[in-house]
DNA sequence: CGTTGAACCTGTTTGC
DNA sequence: TGCAAACAGGTTCAAC
């Protein structure tokens, strides 16, 4: 479920009523898609959250300084957080405690009001993380730009100076961070690129039309609380909107919304990628519209 | 530096 | 209906 637009409006809902609480105690099924399993029952209970942000797709859960009856262990380490990435498949929500809990979940975060915060995930392609100090710096620095705040100067440097396929760049997190198969399918799409293009081909025109098409479109998706293909729910149980504004992604052999040419699927980047043939050419379309320049050029002189 | 393919793991959809 | 193959929104790593 899970590219920027939906890890937002889950940390959105998060926000809601998780800030504030504090951890009690940490129970664990399986671990093998954590960091260190250990780390979270050592440094977990007694912390209390302060904030969940977004940062890519990741969540980030600050954690107050220091455990209550642990003022010195830790010191010199710094701001702490524990990421959580929701994988393919994965689901971070707080319930009743008494609630039961459902298949495939893995992590069990008691807070102090009654509640669980609790992580499921069948495929365990996710990732959870306690990280604080220089760990947690360096590991945040291992990403690119935040592609809702990115300029143009700075995105078509990035797209521009690479030999890597467009479409390979916008899912490369240490370029921006964030975009993921639908997203960046939806954007080449709006802006007309070819998926296999490389990125030092686009002109600079051509990156910044995919910069705002970009944006536009996760600014979009965020507002109608994400994309749901299978089963993506936000914090409250409601399903995201956005899968019916898609226009490639999900449409193969159904007519594109320009041009009624069906849009194809190939693999690109090792993912599956849909575009139109006809509206996003291989090559850059400079023939025709030199062609047609020429022509106004001609037009023009023979008038004056 | 870049690309490809495989791997991780489970569930659902598609096709014969 | 049944079973197998294909496919899935992500990331990482080895091999080239």
């Amino acid at each position: 479920m899970p590219e920027l637009p939906e890890v937002e409006t889950v940390a959105r809902g998060l926000r809601q009523t998780i800030p504030g609480r504090r951890i009690l105690a940490v129970r664990l099924g399986k671990t093998d898609f954590i960091d260190d399993p250990a780390a979270l029952e050592l440094h977990l209970p007694g912390r209390r959250i302060e904030s969940v942000e977004r940062f890519g797709k990741f969540m980030l859960l600050r954690l107050s300084s220091s455990a209550l009856n642990d003022s010195t262990q830790e010191n010199g380490e710094g701001a702490a957080a524990l990421l959580v990435h929701l994988g393919m498949t994965g689901h971070l929500a707080p319930q009743a405690a008494a609630e039961p809990h459902q298949k495939h979940t893995h992590v069990w975060l008691e807070l102090d009001d009654g509640r669980e915060l609790r992580y499921t995930d069948p495929r365990r392609f996710g990732r959870i993380a306690y990280l604080a100090g220089a760990a947690l710096r360096d590991e945040l620095l291992r990403f690119g730009a935040e592609p809702l705040e990115i300029g143009a100067e700075e995105f078509a440097g990035r797209i521009r100076s690479r030999s890597a396929r467009i479409k390979a760049l916008l899912l490369d997190q240490s370029v921006l961070r964030g975009v993921g198969n639908i997203y960046a399918d939806e954007s080449l799409w709006r802006a007309k690129i070819h998926p296999a293009r490389q990125g030092s081909s686009l002109s600079v025109k051509e990156a910044e039309t995919l910069r705002r098409m970009l944006q536009e479109i996760l600014r979009h998706a965020i507002a109608m609380r994400g994309s749901s293909i299978t089963n993506f729910l936000d914090a409250a149980g409601e399903p995201g909107e956005y899968q019916r504004r898609h226009r490639a992604y999900g449409r193969e052999g159904e007519p594109c919304y320009r041009c009624r040419t069906p849009i194809r699927r190939i693999i690109v980047a090792g993912r599956s990628t849909h575009f139109c043939p006809n509206c996003q050419a291989k090559t850059r379309p400079k023939k025709a519209r030199s062609a047609r320049r020429i022509q106004k050029k001609k037009a023009k002189r023979g008038r004056g």
